[in-house]
RNA sequence: GCGCGUAUAGCUCAGCGGUUAGAGCGUCCGUUUCACAUACGGAAGGCCGUUGGUUCAAAUCCAACUACGCGCACCA
């Protein structure tokens, strides 16, 4: 053995004994392997490189696999990617932009040609890394969204919600992307903090006749100063185009009088009503807003309560549109903010500026700022689904861990809007709805507004049929949306084991027994396949949620590549090995919702190997140094018979060292158990370090130099020591610990430490 | 605005009711002879965020405050 671990020497030929051997298959593992254990790895974006969230993730999921698989469970992690709608989309059209060509140049058919392109290229490289930090994933079982078969899983899912009543079709005001093009639920916007303003416009009411103007001498009220205008605050100046109210609360003293009159909307020659309703907060601004139900979630709210027009004049490319005026058709959001002050400022409207410190909703795929509009689309009715995701984690049928992300996950259910499920964009799951050409011709003739369900132009249905039941002779045509990324990803753990399909699989290993994966998707993703596994599966599909913690940098700052402040975990590997990392990693998980990165913590773990690597040596040098008799120096038999302690005269060094093996190891399963991975990472090293090298090794010296039946005992309790925290350790750091345990003289020369027994 | 989390050695973190508060890294001093200099021996370095409370006893439990991080809402 040489003086010095290296791990680039062993790595890459222990992971293809692994793969050889064909155990991260649990289909291959022996008969007396009977409980299963699954893990379903969160599926990497194929746009994704790994990052130190993956390295962490994939560290602790490997450490419970690897505990489980050697505690004699049918332990499958299951591999995947995720097709990652937008995200994937986005970055072909940045290639494709340096040829300065747009996927509209190119027409949808090319344009998906080109992303499979990319995905056969780029795709698997993810995957890859995940070996490099030694994952015993099932490589035979990989999973990817946009499969064959997961297709058919997603439109089955989508046609049992629709049958069911639960998707609906429907004109609603939505996030809209402009960039991508494409509508975009709740929670794929990111809040940015920006410095904006607060503008306040005068609106100038409606003056009847000349008994009414309050500026008329005529008036009796003249002296009491009557108000000429209403003045409303608003961030967004240019959406007054499309303002149908002014709306104020209904307790409000200062405007209880102005109820029921009319402003003239500047700019344009409308007249609106000033309306009351409790929405609204009479603290913000004046205390009278600008009501614009078509660019406005609770101004649409509003507008239904009071039967208010609904005027859209923002497009779908961020353009002002008709029915604004002539002036500001076609102009950018901002140019038409710039303009519409101005000229607001000309007519002596523009009361006040204020600073106003906003938070801007942005894609988060492309960050384009994000707008409301209104538009045609799909929608999955949520109160059922979240009634019965709340309900399966208060029954505890899913734990959290940590138990307070739960009050999160409960207050974002317990509020869920409608789950916009439809995307414009091209590549994803297209929507199995297929229109009748020509009745779709019909109906876009007609306004909106009075569209409804008797004017179905649609069938819903697994394959497009044959003939279109409407006018029994167009060749439908397929609705050209797809679903929401996230919809399949909701179906991960049945669809990636063949549902709908009754496989072997789905029987064996759904439900799955944790999922790990970190706290920004718990909504996003976590509550989703609850809901999803109860209603296609009758039960939730982990029965544990852990949610890791954040890998930071050292400042606190979060990890990201644009902001140069990631760090790559491959790197730390090629520097200082897999086991080290892992280590590294596991050492800092200690319970807090962040990490402070520190590379510190991985230099130690480099040191940890060698130390092992080193006490091992001294182990089996002196293992050939005394045999005492052959076939004895087999280590199953010297390790073996210091379980029948009867027979072993102990010294005190002896019994102390396996006291404290013994409660290293109770302290281990206690700890995996619980999620805490930092201590149980503590406890090894430190019985390893100081237990069993400073003290019993350097005692085991004097003994070893005794006569040879002490000789012989202390043999067998360094070497069963020695195995034993190898195992304890394999499912942290599996290269070192299986490197040495292929050099130990046993008797079966293909075991494996992989499937080696957990000690008790 | 509401909620969650964190504050201990220069740095990253343990300890979570009971002797002189610990580890790794960093710093300083010393040691190469037989497992390991990626090691070993030793040293310096801490009003355990602030203020109150509970207790025989508080870094540890409770409350308030301050600072930082995160999430949600608002942004009409």
């Amino acid at each position: 053995m040489a003086k010095t671990y290296d791990p680039k020497k062993t790595e890459k030929k222990i992971y293809a004994l692994w793969e050889k051997s064909g155990f991260f298959n649990p289909d291959k593992l022996a008969k007396s392997y009977k409980k299963s254990f699954t893990i379903f790895l969160p599926p990497p974006n194929i746009t994704g490189e790994l990052h130190m969230g993956h390295a962490l993730n994939a560290a602790i999921q490997d450490i419970l696999i690897r505990w489980k698989k050697i505690q004699g469970y049918k332990a499958l992690w299951l591999p995947g990617i995720d097709h990652a709608g937008i995200a994937t989309q986005n970055v072909v059209e940045k290639q494709l932009k340096k040829q300065g060509i747009s996927r509209f140049d190119l027409g949808r058919e090319k344009f998906l040609e080109k992303v499979w392109q990319w995905k056969k290229k780029y795709g698997n490289i993810i995957l890859e890394q995940f070996k490099k930090l030694g994952c015993s994933l099932d490589w035979s079982r990989t999973a990817f969204t946009m499969d064959k078969d997961y297709y058919q899983a997603v439109i089955k899912a989508f046609l049992h919600y629709y049958e069911k009543g639960w998707i609906y079709q429907g004109k609603r005001v939505v996030n809209w992307c402009s960039r991508c093009q494409t509508s975009l639920s709740d929670l794929e916007l990111e809040y940015k903090k920006e410095k904006g303003h607060l503008w306040y416009i005068k609106y100038p009411l409606v003056q009847k006749s000349k008994f009414q103007n309050p500026n008329s001498k005529q008036n009796p009220n003249y002296k009491l100063q009557i108000p000429r205008f209403i003045a409303v605050a608003t961030t967004r100046p240019e959406t007054m185009l499309g303002d149908t109210a002014v709306a104020v609360n209904p307790n409000d003293e200062r405007y209880k009088k102005l109820v029921g009159q009319k402003v003239i909307l500047p700019l344009t020659k409308r007249e609106v009503p000033i309306i009351a309703d409790k929405l609204v907060d009479p603290k913000f601004g004046t205390g009278a807003v600008k009501v614009t139900p078509a660019h406005s979630l609770i101004d649409y709210e509003i507008s239904l309560k009071h039967d208010l027009l609904f005027l859209q004049v923002i497009d779908g490319q961020g353009r002002i549109m008709p029915p604004a005026p002539f002036i500001y058709q076609g102009l950018r959001i901002f140019d038409a903010r710039k303009k519409i002050l101005g000229d607001l400022e000309k007519l002596g409207l523009l009361e006040k500026i204020e600073d106003y410190d906003l938070s801007l909703p942005k894609c988060y795929r492309c960050e384009t700022i994000v707008e409301l509009i209104p538009s045609e689309q799909w929608f999955l009715k949520m109160n059922e689904l979240a009634r019965v995701a709340i309900n399966a984690v208060k029954q505890g049928k899913v734990k959290f861990y940590p138990k307070n992300f739960e009050k999160g996950y409960f207050g974002w259910l317990s509020n869920v809007r409608d789950w916009c499920l439809s995307r414009q964009i091209w590549w994803g799951h297209q929507l199995p709805v297929f229109y009748c050409g020509k009745k779709q011709e019909e109906i876009r003739n007609q306004k909106s507004e009075i569209r409804n369900n008797n004017n179905r132009n649609f069938v819903v249905v697994l394959k497009k049929p044959k003939k279109c039941p409407f006018c029994k002779e167009c060749s439908m045509k397929q609705s050209e949306e797809v679903l929401d990324t996230w919809f399949s990803s909701a179906l991960w753990p049945l669809a990636s084991l063949g549902w709908p399909k009754k496989t072997r699989d789905l029987k064996n290993f759904y439900p799955s027994n944790i999922l790990s994966t970190a706290r920004d998707i718990i909504n996003l993703w976590a509550a989703r396949m609850i809901f999803s596994g109860i209603e296609f599966m009758k039960k939730p599909p982990f029965k544990n949620v852990y949610v890791h913690p954040t890998v930071v940098t050292k400042e606190g700052k979060r990890m990201s590549k644009s902001l140069g402040t990631g760090v790559d975990p491959l790197n730390l590997v090629e520097k200082y090995g897999a086991d080290a990392v892992r280590f590294g990693i596991s050492y800092q998980i200690m319970g807090s919702q962040d990490i402070r990165f520190t590379e510190d913590n991985i230099i130690m773990g480099k040191k940890f190997c060698n130390k092992i690597w080193n006490a091992a040596r001294f182990v089996l040098l002196q293992i050939g140094k005394f045999k005492i008799s052959p076939g004895q120096v087999f280590f199953e038999n010297l390790a073996g018979q210091v379980n029948q302690k009867s027979k072993l005269q102990l010294t005190a060094a002896d019994k102390k060292i396996l006291k404290a093996l013994d409660k290293t190891i109770k302290s281990i399963n206690k700890d995996l158990e619980n999620f805490r991975f930092g201590q149980a990472t503590h406890t090894l090293y430190n019985f390893f370090w100081h237990d069993f090298c400073d003290i019993y090794i350097e005692k085991s010296k004097n003994q070893l130099s005794g006569n040879n039946k002490r000789k012989s005992q202390t043999q067998k309790v360094l070497i069963y020591t020695l195995l034993t925290f190898l195992k304890l350790l394999h499912p942290f750091m599996p290269f070192i610990t299986e490197e040495i345990y292929q050099k130990l003289p046993k008797k079966n020369k293909k075991a494996l430490i992989m499937i080696e027994s957990w000690p008790s």
